[in-house]
DNA sequence: TCTCCTGTCGAAAGCGCTTTACATGTGTAA
DNA sequence: TTACACATGTAAAGCGCTTTCGACAGGAGA
């Protein structure tokens, strides 16, 4: 390995002048010169672990995500939030390290985060009440889609989504609309109800026990189920409102499987616009986050954290809006 | 901070001693107690990049795909790979970083890895002529979904992929298969299309010039154009395997746009299996690349090249294979 | 009793870099 | 000429860890 020794030797300066030559501190242009010549002719890399040892600054960001979704890193909506994160940080070069899951400890990630040194972490996940302790000395943080105690979020304005969701129902002649809830404990599934239940009386309906269905964990399986509770009413709604995309998908494919029609007999609305959305049938109506917007909109907040560590716990939270798109999953009472 | 000296004064030992103690290294069982007591309550944790520079060892792998596809992290097909790569390595306590795009410039992102001192490199990367170019010092490395130069590499068995599609559409009855083609500059597009040329030929059809269109990187986009331009021969085919997901699914969507259907008029068959395929209408038949099952194989090449330096350049190759999946969008010609 | 071995432990060097504090040389002003 | 300021370069310490090598103690064997 080529070290700063070598490239002192050959230029002829000191170890000390070349680290300034390659740190654009103060040395002389014919010394800078002298020094890179050397850098070139010898292919010298410098160590960052060495570099990272003595400035107490790794340039690296630690991601921390739900592995209990079954996804992993190709999680649809993880995914791009993290590409959208990724493509803001590195702008300022910094590299972005995932860590092995420890057996889902999260206070084993904190610590190997701890150890590994990262000068910020992003934590994207949607449930689970457990959140990254500090230990005493504390990393610059940012939580993704779900605000906490620890100071510093950014997640989709939920409530918002889910008036547009209603508006956009009622708009169209519908006053029997049910809601496929998200999982209860997620602050997203939280959320979303809640909207769905102020809209609702905002609009003088008034939202039905039975009506109110729980779908679990966003996943088909989950919408499934509670499409099958629905048309098992005697009193069907016309409309359903789906808090995530997958389980209206499946709320869908039930209607179908059960000689009904979507929309003609009953109008479907999800939430996330993810990829799947416009390609099934027919193509989904959907209240749109802003994944992209979402990640970018972290790393803004993190590096802005990284960079003046006194306000590091100034609690900002970052509402980013959600749209409609409207695509034929939805229709007009008859 | 706290350091290894905290621990040594707190517990009564020397640095070297904890040191030892912490590396499971020869110490005795009372001292190991005292200073795993030290440990705990001073809530110590390791400096990796002091150790790193210690041990010349990172426990890090670097990751490189391609990001000119526009997808970056979210790439259908890289997330999951890489997923599976990851869910292999980190049984080994390895952690994954991913570094900042350079440019596009292989050389540059060699240089950062170089820098950053990983034990190893993955590189994923459908397309591109230029590689990692070693410098005098080389870092154990695989290249996923084509096969290199450089050795060590792992990838679907292309060619099998095509055999089996066009004997799933010759067994029903279909002589007129055209084939869209990936980007011929692909190693996937190259071998999809040879694979494709010997089936035909096995089967004694032949293999048409205006039945082979270009439908360029694999997007939604390219394979629209090509099935237009399949279309508006006189001639049409009843059958097209495209060598890619997205352009079925975009092939599809083109033939119900002419008023002509799938399957009845025309059988269409992919290459992928990306989620989408089972949701479009009707479903698609398509052949699936295994990309746990990709990344998982390149995580296990990679890790044996890490830990036996001497054969680093042994050039191993490792072709897994590919699976038919029958769903709706070929049918029995008439 | 003395010698030799074995098992534990510690001093110190070294990994590759940054940074402080000081030395040196040059030019300018008095 | 002397005095001083400034620009440039360097020696050395230090970041937190591993590892070699030697010291030492205690037990076994003669």
């Amino acid at each position: 390995m080529v070290t700063i020794y070598d490239i002192a030797k050959h230029s002829g300066y000191s170890i000390a002048t070349v680290s300034k030559a390659l740190n654009n501190k103060n040395v002389s242009e014919k010394a800078r010169l002298k020094i890179m010549d050397a850098v070139d002719e010898l292919h010298y890399t410098p160590n960052s672990s060495a570099r990272t040892l003595a400035t107490n600054k790794s340039w690296m960001i630690g991601i921390v995500f739900d592995e209990n979704l079954g996804f992993g890193l190709a999680h649809p909506f993880f995914s791009q939030v993290i590409e959208g994160f990724k493509k803001h940080v590195e702008l300022y070069n910094y590299d972005l390290l995932f860590v092995s899951r420890h057996m889902g400890l999260q206070q084993e990630t904190y610590k190997h985060l701890l150890h590994r040194g990262v000068d910020g972490i992003a934590v994207i996940q949607s449930f689970g009440d457990d959140e990254l302790r500090k230990s005493n000395i504390s990393i610059p943080s940012v939580y993704i889609d779900r605000p906490t105690n620890e100071p510093g979020s950014v997640y989709s304005d939920n409530r918002s989504g889910s008036r547009l969701a209603v508006n956009h129902l009622v708009e169209n002649g519908h006053t029997k609309i049910a809601h496929i809830m998200g999982d209860q404990t997620t602050y997203a599934g939280i959320e979303r109800a809640a909207g769905f239940k102020d809209a609702m009386k905002a609009h003088g309906l008034d939202v039905r026990k039975d009506y109110l269905v729980d779908g679990g964990y966003y996943s088909q399986a989950g919408g499934r189920e509670a499409m099958i509770r629905l048309l098992a009413l005697d009193d069907k709604p016309t409309a359903v409102y789906a808090a995530g995309d997958e389980m209206a998908i499946a709320a869908i494919r039930v209607i179908k499987e059960s000689g009904l029609r979507v929309p003609e007999d009953i109008s479907v609305i999800g939430f996330d616009d993810i990829k799947l959305a416009q390609h099934i049938d027919p193509p989904l109506t959907t209240v749109r986050q802003d994944k992209e917007l979402i990640g970018q909109q972290a790393a803004i907040m993190l590096l802005e954290k990284i960079n003046n560590k006194e306000d590091m716990d100034k609690d900002v939270k970052k509402m980013v809006p959600v749209s409609l798109v409207k695509r034929q999953s939805v229709q007009r009472l008859a």
